[in-house]
DNA sequence: ACCCTGTGTAACAGTCGGTAACAGTCGCGC
DNA sequence: GCGCGACTGTTACCGACTGTTACACAGGGT
C-alpha cells in the first residue's frame, strides 16, 4: 500500500518499524514519460474495479479515500484495509488474469491508473521504479501480517484502539491532524476489518469515550489520550 | 452486498495459494548464472534469520518445513505462516535494512540464499525473473489476505478444518497424499496461526475426529471425509 | 529411570456474538 | 420548510463459544 508517492510506512499502530530503506517518493514525471497515466475520479459507492475483472492495471490514489474487500465464492466478505493518498491499489493481483477482490471508494475519489504491462516494462529501464515497486509489494505485505498479529492476538477493544491509532498515523503523514479526524467508513466496515461485529466497535468506542480516551460524535474522532490508547493496544509507548 | 453480476467469484478454494503458484517456479539454473546461490542446512529449531539482523538475501525452500514468526514489541507474538518446498521465505523484508520477522525451520531442512541485491539486478537482465519475483510478492499478499477472510470470519472449528485442507492442498501439489500426512508443527504454533489457543485447536481436532471427518493420531492425519470438511470450513465442493 | 515437552481432557469464567428495540441522521418529496 | 422513511449508530440482555486454569498422560531425550 503505501507506495510510490509516499514514504513508507507500517501500520503505525503496530510493531513499528524501520523506514523504507532509500524509498523517497517516486517521480511521476519521469514514469510518465514511460507509462499512459489515466485519471479516474470516483462517487461514493463506485468500484475502480471488482474480483473477477480482466486485470490491466494497478492504481495510485490521489485523493480521496477506499476500501478493498476480499470475497469467498460462499458469500462470506471482508474488509482487508483502508487506501488513501499515496497507497498503491491493485498491487495483490499482479500476476493474474482477473483482479482478485473489489476497490470501492467511500468517498468522492481520484486515482491514476497505471496500465500495468507498460509499469513492468518501464522498471527495466527504471531501475529505481523495480526497486520501489517491489519495496512497495513487500511493504504491503508488511502491512498485512502486522495486522495479522494484530487481529489474532488483540481483544475486540485493543483492535478498535489500535485502528484509531492507525487512522491517526496515516492521517499525521498526510499532513493532517492525527487527534482530530472523520472516519470516512462506517462501523460495519471497521467491524469487518477487525474481525469482530458492528455492534462490538460500537461498544469499543463508547468504552473508550467513558474512558475519556478519545471523544467520539459518530463519525468524528478525538483523540484525548493518546498514549492510553497505545497502553490499550499494546504498543509502548511513543510521542507525537 | 452486491449481488449483481460480473463477479466471477475467483477466490481459490482455500487460502491455500502459495507464492510461486501464479506465475511457476523461478529457473533456477538460469538464476544462478546471475547470482552466487548459496545452500544451508537446517536442523529443527533453527534459525534462518531473526527479526533485527541486517537484510541481505532472499530464500527459496528446498526442502524440509519452516514457520514464519512475527513479533511485537511489548512479546506478542504469533505464526504468519509455514513454509515448504518452493516457497519463497524473506520477501516481506525486501525494502527493510533488516529482516522484519522470524523464520524458523520445524524440521530437517535445506534452504536457497538468493542475495538479495545481486536478484535485483538480475532482473534487469532476466525479464522473466522479475515478473515472477513480482508475481510470487503479489500472491504472498493474495495468500495473506485469504487467510485474513478465513480468520475474520470463521469460528474455531472452521478455521482448524480450513487449516487442514490448506495442508492437504499443499502436500498434493508437493507430490505427497493430501489424505494423509504428518503435521510438522506443535499444536501451539497451529493455534498461533489460527488466532485461537492450542486447547482449542485440540478440542477442534478432537471433535473431527468424532465427528469421523478425519483421523488423529497426535501429529498424525488422516482425511476421511474431505468434502465434509470442505463444507464445515465454509467452502462450496470441490474435487481432488 | 528421569525429566521435560507436547498433547488431551475437563470445569469454570469471560468475552463476544446474536437479537432486538430505539435513537439520531440524512436524503427525498411534498 | 416540513415530514417521512431508510439507513446508521447505540444500547441492553442473553447465551454460546472460546479462553483460562488445572491436571494427567505419552513420548523423546539425557
Amino acid at each position: 500500500m503505501n507506495a510510490l508517492a509516499t514514504h513508507v510506512p507500517m501500520p503505525a499502530t503496530l510493531p513499528a518499524q524501520q523506514a523504507m530503506a532509500a524509498a523517497g517518493p517516486i517521480d511521476i514525471e519521469e514514469l510518465s514519460r514511460h507509462v499512459q497515466v489515466l485519471r479516474r475520479k470516483l462517487a461514493p459507492g463506485q468500484h475502480v474495479y471488482r474480483a473477477g475483472q480482466p486485470f490491466h492495471a494497478i492504481y495510485l490514489v490521489h485523493a480521496g479515500f477506499l476500501k478493498t474487500c476480499e470475497l469467498s465464492e460462499d458469500g462470506r466478505e471482508r474488509v482487508t484495509g483502508f487506501r488513501m493518498r499515496g497507497d498503491l491499489v491493485g498491487v495483490e493481483s499482479i500476476g493474474l488474469a482477473h483482479y482478485a477482490c473489489d476497490v470501492v471508494a467511500l468517498d468522492d475519489s481520484e486515482i491514476w491508473e497505471l496500465p500495468y504491462p507498460p509499469v513492468l516494462h518501464a522498471c527495466l529501464q527504471l531501475p529505481e521504479l523495480q526497486i520501489r515497486l517491489t519495496a512497495a509489494l513487500a511493504g504491503e505485505i508488511r502491512n498485512d501480517r502486522a495486522w495479522m498479529l494484530a487481529l489474532g492476538t488483540l481483544t475486540a477493544e485493543q483492535r478498535v484502539a489500535a485502528f484509531l491509532l492507525d487512522m491517526a498515523e496515516r492521517h499525521l503523514r498526510l499532513g493532517f491532524s492525527p487527534r482530530h479526524f472523520l472516519l470516512r467508513m462506517g462501523r460495519a466496515d471497521i467491524a469487518s476489518f477487525l474481525g469482530i461485529k458492528h455492534e462490538t466497535v460500537t461498544r469499543a468506542l463508547s468504552r473508550l469515550d467513558r474512558l475519556q480516551c478519545i471523544d467520539v460524535q459518530r463519525r468524528e474522532i478525538r483523540l484525548l489520550d493518546t498514549d492510553g490508547l497505545r497502553r490499550m493496544a499494546g504498543q509502548g509507548e511513543t510521542l507525537h
